[in-house]
Order: structure tokens, then C-alpha cells, then sequence
DNA sequence: TTCGAGAGAGTAAACGTTTAACCTAAGAGT
DNA sequence: ACTCTTAGGTTAAACGTTTACTCTCTCGAA
């Protein structure tokens, strides 16, 4: 009696029937067996505790129920709010996922797409990347199913999902001009990015515009989504810009970096510096007093995210329609904005 | 010409050689083939864009060379820290790692236990998870290495990566004593856990006695590691308590929970209440004043939790030994504690 | 009675590898 | 001239499934 796994051949052996049979039992097929024999192989595979080899089954299919997920870095509330939902979703529909941390670094993204290449998995979600293009072709490359969320394809037709930034970052700057706010301050994102910095600063710009409030650039500093660039964004605006009584950041964590900075320079917030951030993270809800915020449903898109890529896996149909999806944003009201008297 | 990923046997058929060979030069074996043959053999596995199928590979030699992961929770910093070092060592030494999120579900977890064993994953880790014996059982009959981090075994012996809380949780008192403070409140974890909770109030209360300081249980209350758990804790402690001028929480999350409801009813911080936390989540240099906390190295409780992992599944020999691994924690001086004058 | 159909199976190939066992020719040693 | 060894291979089984085919009854209809 060797200490292995039982395999479908145990049980068959053990019932005295053939593995076909098995086989078909196991997977309900209403054929091909009597009720007899069904409760036989059923009791018996129970018996010796049996269980099905998703290994050879994924040999001989070609499907393991499995995908891969790109993170430029896996920590970070944001990756693991979008995280969760890819898992969840992908756990409902049967699939597992395997999660990779690129750490931005571009010879680590290829190796783990080989790696991903070779364990079959059935498809990619590729998430939040600052630059779209650069992967487009080893994406195309891999002939399975990709889905992008948190960012957009350059050349290639890969399907995404997104907010629309530039309507969120108006909708924010929006609500500050209605909350009487004239000098607005922004701390963009990365100056070059096309997905996440640009449509941002783009609509900061546009509803300035619109309400007849001259944009000017000594108002806006360039930070990179992260805490300590928006500490120093807001030191700079701080010491060069003129004067102002709002701020919209292009993230929450530069929001954050900015209300400490201008804080230690002993601002009020929001008393005498109104802030709208981006994102809602869950530290939006922690620190003191409460960032009002455009809110990103990012679990939302990331179970979205499992949900098309693995129609796209499961029928080749609908394969082409839905290439872009975009979800909805909000803007949170909580505690960082002051209406201004007229 | 079909369509679909090249096999070993293509490559064996274009360059008139047997697969044998083929998978002997892929495997760069010393031996068996010419290097004529192998340059011959590597160029075409090259042009055709040969990868070898890791699902066959599996089949033969019933390794996977990949993990799965349970957390309670994947999104949450902590999940997502641990989660960064157990997927970096992991992809560092060949491995590649399954997410499970169980949400706190028997269920979930029972049916994720399945899955890996299906899916042949070649080892387990068991994250934070507050009730240890609940899955010793199921561990242990799925006949494959585990190891738990941030929790404790039950019964079975399985090996484990922690910090000691209880001392870490007596330094953080120690260090509120050293600054003068007399009156220590506590906002503990869940009031029964024995791996997070009990041994922190533990440890709080083992520092005042060896300060000589009365251990009173009007200053403990309860939480459940949450923001909101912290908020209502702090609220009662502020009603029914009589007054103290410190508090250690047993997590940064409740400490902020906390430091935000004395906030509200006008206590400044640290002027009039001098606060440590636990965990050293990133938040706890978002929040203002930035939080003086206990460091859990996470990240790298992640990476020696693959470590050993990965030790396990690859020699049976040093199988029994290292049973338990405790981390270093550190205390972070930052801004919530304020010294008292004697 | 004969035939056909369907139920209830079994046989064997296939999925893409790895690897033990075997084969053959060319030198080397005697 | 003979045997031994070794380099350079080939063959085929095995891993655990799925599934297209085939086979053999039994039963009902003509």
C-alpha cells in the first residue's frame, strides 16, 4: 500500500470497473453509467479520499482555471483593493489566481509573462501601468486572453477598464469653484503619464476654463502618486506659487504628503487650505480630518476586470465587443474642504 | 501549419532528432548530445518560440513549483505587506504563488484547501489567522508542507514565523513608563485570540507590574483590530476610565481609530494623550502626528515564511528542525508620545 | 425469429514532458 | 584482431486524466 494519492485508477481498480467509467461519473456526465455503478464509484472515491488531478486534467483540456496578475507593486492599498476584487470574482467563477509583482522593472515583467507563458494559465489582467505601450506587444504576443485595468493599451486592442480621469479630476475641480474656491493649486501626478497624470491635470484644466478662472501654471507642481512627492510638490507650491485656498492632488497619498507639508508650515486644514484628493484609499477615512476624495470603486473594477477576461476566456464570441469599460467615480465629501464666502 | 504553441516534438521533428534529446539539451544535462546538436537543437527551439509546458512537466515530476497563500483578508496593508516578501522570495527561488482570500469563512477555507490540493501546489502558507486550531487538522491531512505566519499552530507541529508579541507589547509599555507615564490605558484586540490578543494585554500588563504599577482593568478595553473597534474603544475608555495620559493600542489601526475619537472630544495629541501602536502599517507615518509605533517586519516575516517554506518542499532532511521563528520588532519613535515631567 | 436500438460499459489514444533502458559506432587499450 | 568504454544518441513507458470508438448485452418491434 503505497502512501501516494489515490488516482483515478485506485478507484477504478478498487470498484472493478474501467477509468473511463470513473471518469464519467465524476464529472455527472448523465451517460454511460447505471445509478448501481454511480454509487459505487462515488462511495468508493470518497472512501479513499480522492481527489481529482487538476495537473493531468489541465494536460489533456488545455484549461487550468487559472490566471495571472501583473501588479506594479503588490503592497499598496491600491493593488491590493483591486486584488481582492480580481480574486474574489475569479474564486466565484472557478478560477484561481497567481500574483506577480513586476516592481516596475521591465526584465521582471517579461520573465514572469514566460513564467505565466508556461504554467498555461488561461489569461492576464495586467493592472495600473504607467506606460501603456511598452508592453502592448509581448502582451499581444502571448495569445491568450489580457485585460487591462487601471490603465489603456497603446497600439494593441487589448480591452480595459478605467475611470475616466479627466471627468473626475473636472468633477473635483468643479466642486471646489462651487465651494466658492477661485485659487486652486493642483499637485499632478507624473508629469508624463498619459493614463493616470495628463487626463488628470487635463481636467483640472478644463473646468477652470469653464468657470472663467485662468489656469495658470506657477500653480500646479509635478509629483509621482506617492507620499514624499507630494510633500515636495506642496513645499514648492508653498514657497513659488501665488497665493491659494485649495488644493486638488492626483492621488491621495500625494493629498496626504501635502496636508503634513503644509501643516508643518502651520496651515490649518481646512480652515485655511481646502484639499480634494483622488483615489479613497482606506487611509482617506484615517488620518485627521477626513480627505474628501474622488472615489476610485476599485474592488468593483477588479472583479469587473476577472469578469471580462474570463468571458473572453470562456467563449470566443463576445471576444471582440466591450473594449473599453468605464466605471463609475464619486466624490466623496468628508472633512477637508471649507465653502469660501463669497 | 497549425496554429497552436509549439511542442517538444517540433522542435525534435525540425532538427531530425528525438525528443529525448531535445528535452536533454533544454535541460542543459551535460550529456547525451553533441554541441552541434545542441546549438542546433537551442537555435530552433529558439526560432519556433519554444517554451516548455509547465502543466506537463508538472505531471511527470509531481512538482508544481508553485504555493498557495491564505489570508483572512488580502486587501488591508498587513495581508499585502506579508504578501509583497512571501511572493518576492518566493519568485526569487523559482516559485510562483496562488492568492487564496478566505475571508474569515470555514467554508471559503475548506474549499481553497481543496483547490490547492487539486491544483498540486507544493506548499502552504497560512497567514494570520486568529483561531489556530481551527485548521490543524485540515493542514496536517493535506500531506504537503505548511508553514503559518503571524499565527500559531494548535495541536499539530507546524512551523510558524512570528514576533513575540508579548514582549513587544511589554517594551511598548516600558517605553510609555520611561516617558514619565503612569496612567497607561490599553485598547486590546479581540478579547479571546491567543495569538494577537491575549499575549499583548499580556505583556502590557506584565511591564506594569514590574514597574509597580497597578494593573487595572478599568483602563483595558477591547477591540478587534479595526479602526472603528479603536473609535469605540477609545469612547468608552474616555467615559468609564478613570484618567490617563497614555494608551497603547494593540494595532495602528485601532490606535488611530482611537487617537481620532480623543480628537473629537478635544484632546490634542500628544499634548494631553500620548499614544503607541502596533504593527507599523504605512499609515502610521501618513497619519499627523505620525504614529510612534511597534515594527512587525512584515515583509520580510513574508519572505522567511517562503524561505522556509521552500526549504521544506525541496529537502526532506532539514524537514523537523525550526519549528518556530520569531522576528525582531522595533519600537519607531515618531510623534504621538509626548514625555511627562516627574 | 430476427433486427435494431440503446444502455452500460471497456479500450486505447492523446495531452507534453522526463527518464530509465537500450542501442550503435568509433576509438582506445591490449 | 579483439574487447571495452564512451559519446551520442533512440525507444518507450510513465505521469493522471478525458474522450472518441468499440463492444456486448437486453429488450421491443416487425
Amino acid at each position: 500500500m503505497a502512501n501516494r494519492e489515490p488516482t483515478i485508477k485506485d478507484v477504478a481498480r478498487k470498484c472493478g470497473v474501467s477509468v473511463a467509467t470513473v471518469s464519467r461519473v465524476i464529472h455527472g456526465l448523465g451517460a454511460g453509467y447505471s445509478d448501481r455503478t454511480r454509487d459505487l464509484v462515488l462511495k468508493t472515491a470518497d472512501e479513499l479520499g480522492y481527489r481529482p488531478n487538476a495537473i493531468a486534467r489541465g494536460l489533456v483540456n488545455k484549461r487550468t482555471h487559472t490566471i495571472g496578475v501583473l501588479f506594479p507593486d503588490v503592497s499598496g492599498s491600491f493593488s491590493s483593493e483591486l486584488l481582492r476584487g480580481i480574486e474574489e470574482e475569479a474564486h466565484e467563477r472557478g478560477f484561481s489566481v497567481i500574483v506577480c509583482n513586476t516592481a516596475r522593472d521591465g526584465e521582471r515583467t517579461a520573465k514572469y509573462l514566460r513564467m505565466l507563458r508556461e504554467k498555461q494559465v488561461d489569461g492576464i489582467v495586467f493592472a495600473s501601468y504607467f506606460d501603456p505601450a511598452a508592453y502592448d506587444a509581448e502582451l499581444a504576443a502571448m495569445r491568450m486572453p489580457v485585460v487591462l485595468v487601471n490603465t489603456m493599451p497603446g497600439a494593441a486592442a487589448l480591452p480595459y477598464i478605467k475611470v475616466d480621469d479627466r471627468l473626475a479630476a473636472r468633477e473635483a475641480t468643479d466642486y471646489l469653484l462651487r465651494q466658492g474656491h477661485r485659487d486652486i493649486a493642483m499637485i499632478a501626478g507624473t508629469r508624463n503619464d498619459p493614463v493616470a497624470g495628463q487626463p488628470r491635470l487635463a481636467g483640472y484644466r478644463e473646468a477652470l476654463e469653464a468657470a472663467d478662472v485662468p489656469y495658470r501654471e506657477e500653480l500646479v507642481a509635478y509629483g509621482d502618486f506617492r507620499l514624499d512627492g507630494g510633500r515636495r510638490a506642496m513645499e514648492r507650491l508653498l514657497e513659488t506659487a501665488p497665493p491659494f485656498t485649495a488644493l486638488f492632488a492626483a492621488s491621495d497619498e500625494m493629498a496626504v504628503g501635502g496636508i503634513n507639508a503644509a501643516r508643518e508650515r502651520g496651515l490649518a486644514i481646512p480652515a485655511d487650505l481646502s484639499v480634494v484628493g483622488y483615489d479613497d484609499l482606506i487611509y482617506a477615512r484615517m488620518v485627521h480630518p477626513p480627505l474628501t476624495t474622488i472615489r476610485q470603486p476599485l474592488a468593483e473594477m477588479g472583479s469587473r476586470a476577472s469578469d471580462v477576461l474570463i468571458a473572453r476566456i470562456q467563449e470566443e464570441d463576445r471576444a471582440l465587443e466591450a473594449g473599453e469599460t468605464i466605471m463609475p467615480h464619486r466624490l466623496i465629501e468628508r472633512g477637508t474642504v471649507r465653502p469660501l464666502r463669497a
